[in-house]
DNA sequence: ACCGCTCATTAACTCAGGTTAACTCTGACC
DNA sequence: GGTCAGAGTTAACCTGAGTTAATGAGCGGT
């Protein structure tokens, strides 16, 4: 059974029709800690399909800094919407934050079966819509949350990850660069040790 | 011709059928400057379309800060995709930002439409899609970019709001205080002097 | 004309975060 | 075992933004 499959069954809700149509197109990827699985700026029309590993997708700037988009860990699929579009370029690189493996699929692929199938329609419509659901949940914790509180609610919120990745791949998800990042944890245990002294 | 016939329309790149059906579940409201179309929390399941004046969406934190999320003037579309979910409600709320009328739509009509037909499901699809992209610009810039990048952008890609809305305003989409966004503002303008002195 | 209101600006102060640099720890490799 | 590179921590200094408060401009209502 392939992650890629097991995902977008569970989208659908139900199995889908002729899957054995994008077996031959189904292309799996092992990546090393700190590969490249692709660049910012590239044609790139596939969607992804976490097998094992993370994929951390990041925004470079012309500066040289690198700040984390977003994490995607088993069983989560990813793309770069601007990709998708016809003649459309990816917005950002992805690359591994550990060792990793990643299926995928062309998106024309799907775009043609979701023509065909109302089961795969679901699955396209169900992906774009928990995608903007995510990404909606990231603009607000960037704008209503200060420094300190999108580092809590990261490590509360996604544990599996947090505990699997570097914290300077934390401090770009969050937003500050790993000195802060070191002086926001410093703090935060610091009053922890005061709120048990106090009790 | 109503907005939303026309942006609809113009999503799906082509006339829809059955327009009729729509036309009794259209509804319009006018709203005067600072009057809120709905508030956060609230069961809405509803696509908006602009048809003259600007609608803010905005995120309010529990200490009474207000951030703008986004913006929407006249031939733009919104909706919060949290409130289109079975059972979700909005996950912001949407305030006219000038005096503004705005058309509605229950999403589960369009929803019934895309079922029936491609070009609905079309101009549905696109308009996730358009969504998503958008979402992605705002989060990129959000992470990428300074304060005063992110104001000079602002005021560069959408000229036509920058002067319309107050500065308070622009202030919560930019993410600063107005009295930074104030001491931003002094200083590009001291920038442009002290350039037009050395030329 | 006057009042009261909101908005924008400016100054003074505080503080969080960026920058740079030194230091430690760990693990990989020879 | 020794060495080297990268990750994380800590300190010193600087900058930009939040906070508070005072001031002025514009506007609607009386």
């Amino acid at each position: 059974m392939s992650a890629a499959k097991e995902i977008l069954e569970r989208l659908a809700g139900c199995p889908l029709p002729e899957w054995h149509l994008v077996e031959p197109s189904l292309r799996r990827k092992t990546l090393e800690s700190g590969e490249t699985l692709f660049l910012s700026g590239m044609a790139c029309p596939y969607v992804y399909f976490v097998e094992t590993g993370i994929i951390k997708m990041i925004y470079e700037t012309c500066d040289g800094d690198a700040w984390v988009k977003a994490f995607a860990a088993e069983d989560r699929f990813f793309t770069s919407l601007a990709a998708l579009l016809p003649g459309g370029v990816t917005s950002f690189s992805a690359v591994a934050a550990c060792p990793a493996s990643v299926e995928s699929l062309p998106y024309h692929l799907l775009d043609q079966l979701g023509d065909k199938h109302p089961q795969w329609q679901r699955a396209l419509r169900k992906g774009f819509e928990l995608y903007g659901f995510r990404k909606e949940a990231r603009e607000r914790d960037l704008l209503t949350l200060s420094a300190e509180e999108r580092y809590q609610r990261f490590i509360e919120e996604y544990p599996h990850i947090a505990e699997r990745v570097t914290d300077r791949d934390i401090a770009g998800y969050v937003r500050v660069t790993p000195v802060a990042l070191s002086r926001i944890k410093a703090r935060i245990k610091l009053r922890q040790m005061e709120e048990k002294d106090a009790s």
